[in-house]
DNA sequence: TTGAAAGCGTTACCAG
DNA sequence: CTGGTAACGCTTTCAA
């Protein structure tokens, strides 16, 4: 069993009350007492319960986390940004995996809202769709990173992803490819549909007419990347580029055109979506979208505490920017 | 607020204790009143307190991890699985980041206790030789993943990383690779203590003398991988192969060979060690040391509940296995 | 400057 | 089958 401050207190030969104050280094508390009881506390190892004082103060300072996993590296890169926040507001993160499975991430919601977490981010939440009833109770700020829910009270946090993608479009247009493929990712998420937006947008601003045969779909997975670009060099013509939904897809391109011979750029451009930190490791090195994760984590944290102070939020948009590299030639 | 307890009770028109219990679903409470008292929950939509409950049951259902980075995708893999193997049993996860600074990874220690989790993991820990006297105190099992610290109350389950590192080395062997390279990991840890230990006792088993030049220094990060290449393509005679203490050393040696337009394996065959999700999308696609990760957060959290229950627990090696892909000619 | 006591939201024991 | 009541470990009035 823990000791107690109750231990603390008969140790130093005084109540709990002036115990707990003296450890809160309380001003109308004597010096003398306050090192009596720090020592006692000392002496016995003492540490105070978090829970019992989250209790009385009703906050957690814990932040809930709701992520299809972190073994996702665009989540884990969004999960670092929102600890480096919250630790330097003094929050701590309880971290749930939803795996993308919608009913999953309903139970998430309600078990961290059991555990009276101070707030809680959802990073690319799939089905929120049938959140109302849960969301209707919440007594805590909810932000959304890359998703949107039509519920008033909950705030999101995005990347343009309509914007990002065109940025890649026209910049492969712009070198002079025509013929662009694009692969594509969940259709459930915002994220995904806002990018082939963006996609056919912006090849339609060039007078150009989205061909339904290279718009390849995916779920953002390496193996996606794989198939399409099999798919693809059967094809005649020959796409020239590809957009990828994400840069894990964007990997899967590369590894099998390495596997099958096709010389990136020279075959085929091909342009990711995340810049993940592995982007830059690869061979070519991957021109790609970029987010502001750092930005983006650090604004979730950040609107999370003002709507708890009782501040009325907005939602925020990132713009994406363009990381050029080798896998797309000049 | 939230609604309370006693919320529920009055509406329901019975006492809080009944309230308790008819949510429980005890036996000893008629059909009726549950009925009543979960209708009146509903309509209310109650969300029982976990803080209050654990503060009653001295247990919180929360095991808290240590981990550098979340962004570390061993570290992430390591997490995933203890994520699953605690969900499974009913656990979640209150995850901190000690970016492997001992200072932080003592901090996160000593609030994970004041949080009262029921079990706390450490992946890779860096400095835990000054943890004396904060592990004194704990009345909380710890298990390290990857780690050791001299302390009896602490467990630990790794990979056998010398086995795993002697392994990489036969096979190299095996193939014809003699001039045989290696580039390190942090020392701090004693996973790449083990690892250099391996390398070097597989290639005095066959009668090689480890040659001091051919030994790069390095913290696990890709950078190190390429600096290292740079400096190797300079040496006369030049090694034919490298043995990397990670994965991310390795794609940095494997992006650096792209770049030099050193060929792999043609000119120099790449070993890696995790067996990370990437390893197999790389150009070419990386030969690798694995760990049973999955296993190994199962183990974690088995010992860390066995431990909760009373029972005495035997720290647990488990065996590195070879995964043989392309970046190493047979 | 200190202490007694109430209360945070539950559970569990002891009566009835 | 149900209701009081005492914890759980802490903070915070209110008095002294």
């Amino acid at each position: 069993m823990p000791v107690s401050l109750k231990d603390v207190a008969r140790k130093a030969g005084v109540s709990v009350a002036t115990a707990s104050r003296a450890l809160a280094d309380h001003p109308r508390i004597s010096e003398n007492t306050k090192a009596r009881v720090r020592q006692a506390a000392r002496e016995l190892g003492y540490t105070p319960s978090a829970v019992a004082r989250s209790l009385v103060k009703r906050e957690t300072h814990t932040l809930g986390v709701i992520t299809t996993s972190v073994t996702d590296p665009y989540a884990a890169q969004v999960v670092k940004a929102v600890e480096v926040a919250a630790e330097a507001a003094g929050y701590h993160l309880l971290l749930v995996a939803s795996h993308g499975v919608p009913s999953r991430e309903v139970k998430a919601l309600r078990m961290l809202y059991e555990r009276r977490v101070d707030g809680i981010v959802i990073i690319s939440a799939r089905g929120m769709d049938a959140y109302e009833d849960v969301l209707s109770h919440l007594t805590v700020p909810v932000v959304l990173v890359n998703g949107r829910v039509p519920h008033p009270a909950v705030r999101s946090v995005s990347a343009n992803n309509r914007q990002g993608a065109s940025l890649a479009v026209e910049y492969l247009l712009d070198a002079g490819y025509t013929r662009i493929a694009y692969i594509g990712g969940p259709t459930q998420g915002q994220s995904a549909r806002h990018r082939v937006q963006g996609y056919v947008q912006a090849l339609q601003a060039a007078g150009l007419v989205p061909s339904p045969d290279v718009i390849f779909p995916g779920q953002g997975t390496a193996e996606d990347g794989r198939r399409a670009l099999r798919h693809m060099m059967s094809l005649r013509p020959k796409p020239e580029a590809v957009l990828c939904y994400n840069d894990l897809t964007a990997f899967g391109v590369l590894a099998e055109a390495w596997a099958m011979g096709v010389r990136v750029p020279d075959d085929l451009a091909v342009i990711g979506f995340d810049n993940l930190p592995f982007s830059e490791l690869t061979a070519p090195p991957l021109t790609t979208v970029a987010q502001p994760t750092e930005e983006m984590g650090q604004t979730a944290v950040s609107l999370l505490l003002r709507q708890r102070r009782g501040e009325e939020v907005q939602d925020v948009v990132f713009d994406c920017t363009l990381v050029e590299r080798a896998s797309v030639r000049r």
